[in-house]
DNA sequence: GTAGTTTGACCAAGA
DNA sequence: ATCTTGGTCAAACTA
């Protein structure tokens, strides 16, 4: 079909290696901008992401992840070396997808139980 | 025929 | 008690 240059359309997203099912999207009026929601495919994985871009500016592309792979990446998958945890036993991952710019942390905690690292 | 994707509607929580 | 938003599920369509 002739693209309707006027839908809104998730853009190019970045490829994480792991695999997606897209099982919603929305328009969240709060920030103005549509949000994805993808859940990880792999069977013993709850893994989920939710990709957030302005309608007018698709350069702008936020990736949350939610949840944790319970299965390795995306080279190992090893159902018994659920190690991965330990890389991602945090509930919650931000990353800033285009220019690597956060939009602006309402000041969580820095270092408060969050992703400390350790 | 399968897989993946899309849209709409429903539900729940919070203010 | 009411309204709005966010999140998820199901069904349908296309490639």
């Amino acid at each position: 079909m002739a693209d309707q240059g006027n839908i809104i359309r998730a853009p190019d997203f970045p490829e994480d290696g792991h695999e997606w099912k897209k099982y919603g999207q929305k328009l969240i009026r709060t920030i103005g901008k549509h949000r994805s929601y993808f859940i990880c495919q792999r069977a013993n994985c709850k893994a989920k992401k939710r990709v957030e871009w302005s309608p007018l500016e698709p350069d702008d592309l936020k990736v949350v992840y939610v949840g944790t792979h319970t299965h390795e990446g995306p080279d190992q998958a090893g159902p018994g070396s659920i190690s991965s945890v330990d890389a991602n036993r945090y509930n919650l991952l931000t990353q800033v997808l285009g220019d690597g710019q956060w939009q602006s942390p309402p000041d969580h905690d820095p270092t408060g139980g969050q992703i400390t690292g350790q």
